[in-house]
DNA sequence: ATCAATAGTGAAATGATTACAAATTTGTAT
DNA sequence: ATACAAATTTGTAATCATTTCACTATTGAT
């Protein structure tokens, strides 16, 4: 997968979202961790560098890209809902031993979809749940 | 898509379930509306019928259907957690203006999946979100 | 430096789901 | 039929993720 961002500055301005300082570290926590994390997740890695940072600013800051488009929802179990910043389609595939999220590398246009012709696609959401290969061998 | 059920009793007990009253109706429900429906529509719905009917019996009953495989959990939405009778693999398609949830008829085993021959998959799932033929006709 | 617009913060509200204890129903043995 | 134990249903209260909202801080232009 690609996603090689070198400015993020100049990446969230090229998407109209002001560069604030709480941006860039959220949109970075996600380029570089790409653990598909949730609110939580990346809101307690961040409060240790940024002790002041609100949950809300987590929440708002995230809708916010997603309406801009550089990051999109992924909702695989109910009430936990992740972020990803990589936009391009793909599918997930989570384990249900270690709850690791993978990506998955998809060729979407193997997928017949001839029964929606007539409907306009926005969106596409491609995952999976089982054991991970990596829990299998352990268990 | 088949699921043509006679007798619902049966069929629940054919799958260890006593076939209780709610229990019956709730599935009754699902079957015969085939809306991909929410808890709260369902007790909405079946309230009319049955006055007592507690909210906390139809998600009682909804995680013993899906515990039991007779039922399937379809996440689309954060915080908007449907159900389906029909638990052969096969997609959906939520129109972002009517809301309605299609059945997409899709064999996901089809799809090249490669990157995952040492998982196992315990669950597919594959939704689209867009704008239905009916919508962009009256738009 | 001033002021208006934008962004961030934290407490309170919301809404879906679950936990739990009490009440009801069911099935079985007497 | 009756009694009793087990299973099911019910309603309230608790929980948890997310949103709302009012306030504060920061930014950027004049």
């Amino acid at each position: 997968m690609k996603l090689h961002i070198e400015d993020i500055g100049a990446y969230l301005k090229s998407h109209e979202i002001k560069p604030s300082y709480q941006r860039m570290k959220i949109f970075d926590y996600l380029i570089t961790h790409r653990n598909h994390p949730t609110v939580d997740t990346i809101y307690r890695s961040l409060s240790q560098e940024i002790p002041t940072l609100s949950k809300t600013t987590v929440y708002n800051t995230l809708n916010l890209f997603v309406e801009k488009n550089i990051a999109v929802v992924i909702v695989i179990e109910e009430n936990e809902t992740r972020y990803d910043a990589d936009v391009d389609i793909h599918g997930h595939f989570k384990c249900e031993k270690c709850n690791k999220v993978y990506d998955v590398d998809i060729d979407t246009k193997k997928i017949d979809i001839s029964s929606l012709d007539q409907f306009q696609i926005n969106e596409h959401h491609l995952y999976f749940k089982g054991i991970c290969e990596k829990c299998l061998k352990t268990s």
